[in-house]
DNA sequence: GAAAGCTTTCCATTCAATGGAAGAGGGCTG
DNA sequence: CAGCCCTCTTCCATTGAATGGAAAGCTTTC
């Protein structure tokens, strides 16, 4: 299909030119794109074309690019996303109200958390977090959760590939770090404490769907002062957590409650 | 390129394979997706099956088809959506406080409004737009805003064309419509009564962007009570879509001033 | 004013994309 | 349980849409 081929196809190419958006937020210009997505100018000029055409991108006056309204609607109308957030944000309020901090639900994509939403009171202390944004797997409360939680094959990889210290307190060693995912197992819960900033604690408990598979995992993050403080928001969270895996068809019962009843709580971190 | 041809890029068709999830929320099989998009099945087939390899779509366990979070994670991530919805999340937040009502900004999109962010009160009365969610530009305050503020290509273009009677208030005369336009940029607002929902009222006000473009429209929606009650939102409503214009850089004063001080405000609507 | 970097067009080349056909599987009905 | 209907999936001969190096315009910078 092409003079000297590179053996791709469209969409590879297409997906590598929207994902060349993934790290800046913003426009780009076509040579950017080219360079990002490491694809020929001439390539780039014309997908770039092609895709402002189908409303995809847009381009600003100043001939940058940018990604356009029509994927956003698309991607936000229908995607998992937003039937999480719609079901999750009512008890991410009511635990917002209560927690005064920051409230953050995230799923596991590849070997990052993704965050999809979060809510966060005026006067709350700082957050890393982003919607729509990635953090590791093994130094985020939620991360935790969602790799508590997930098939061995991905616990593995992740236990296997570079455990990155992002703080003195960032578990880093497999050993532990595989102790501290049984622990959030037994407990329902897990406390992440200044794992990836010096000056958070992070609170995370797992949300189910329907077939009562772990999907999300619902957060808080509070300042920290001294070990002692973040307990006492275990209630609430799991509380909250709960409501909304309730609200997704969970049948929750059983089993959980008696590992959150019936075991002292206990810090993970 | 095919064995009997249809002349399409192949990205004509991924945009018509992605816009086929527009009209629903959730999942399609890859039937119900060749029939939305009027594919071959098979050419469906190795569409989807080719975007769920890139992580643009994803397939449930029952091999059902729904966006993927690598779709709306870029969309999210560096849409225009997400510049406008974070610098006037803060602004909305005061606004919300201050009317305890639903606050809302949009922008155009071909000739509909595109809802980008909104924030509802526990309590607060009824309200058709959703984030993400389009409704038509003549029958919403929100509409009228930012269609006084469009070129006139496009004003002639929606007068010109069908003006569909939501309720009977919606204003479906093109003359009438024309005059009422005039007079959003003459106030710089308006008070849409009960034109798309017969228990609801809209206000909105323009946002501009660096260069005093109007880029998107802040509006609030309150029930309809009487046609007294809702004038008394104006206020805080104007400024604070002002507050956003002016995060957004844009240098507002003078001749916006006076519009809004110098005439004696009424009703638009 | 020319160098550097960007966008845009051109077009001969060629392989990725195409879609009808047919098989496999699942579910419902009489 | 056979027959029907609908869906998903694979196969493959065919061919035109997609390709990218080259070169011409633009714009910005020094």
């Amino acid at each position: 299909m092409a003079r000297s081929t590179s053996g791709e196809s469209v969409l590879t190419r297409t997906m590598r030119i929207l994902r060349a958006f993934g790290t800046v937020s913003g426009s780009l210009t076509v040579s950017e794109i080219s360079r990002r997505a490491d694809l020929p100018v001439a390539t780039a000029h014309r997908l770039v074309g092609e895709l402002v055409e189908l409303g995809a991108l847009e381009r600003e006056p100043d001939k940058r690019v940018r990604i356009g309204y029509q994927l956003w609607e698309v991607a936000s109308r229908s995607s998992p996303a937003r039937d999480l957030s719609r079901t999750a944000l009512p008890y991410m309020e009511d635990l917002q109200v209560a927690v005064r901090e920051h409230t953050q639900i995230g799923v596991l994509e590849g070997t990052d958390v993704l965050y999809l939403e979060r809510l966060s009171a005026r006067d709350a202390g700082r957050n890393v977090a982003e919607i729509a944004g990635r953090l590791p797997v093994h130094a985020t409360s939620t991360g935790l959760v969602l790799l508590a939680h997930s098939p061995p094959e991905l616990q593995e990889r992740v236990l296997g590939g570079e455990l990155r210290e992002h703080t003195r307190h960032t578990v880093t060693d497999p050993v532990r770090l595989r102790r501290l995912l049984a622990a959030v197992r037994r407990d329902g819960y897990v406390i992440a404490s200044r794992m990836i900033d010096p000056a958070a604690v992070g609170l995370a408990a797992p949300v189910r769907d329907r077939e009562n598979r772990v999907v999300a995992a619902l957060s808080v993050v509070v300042p920290f002062l001294s070990d002692a403080g973040p307990q006492a928001h275990v209630p609430v969270l799991v509380a909250a957590a709960r409501g909304i895996s309730r609200a997704m068809g969970a049948r929750i019962s059983g089993e959980d409650m008696i590992h959150t009843r019936g075991h002292a709580p206990r810090p993970s971190a």
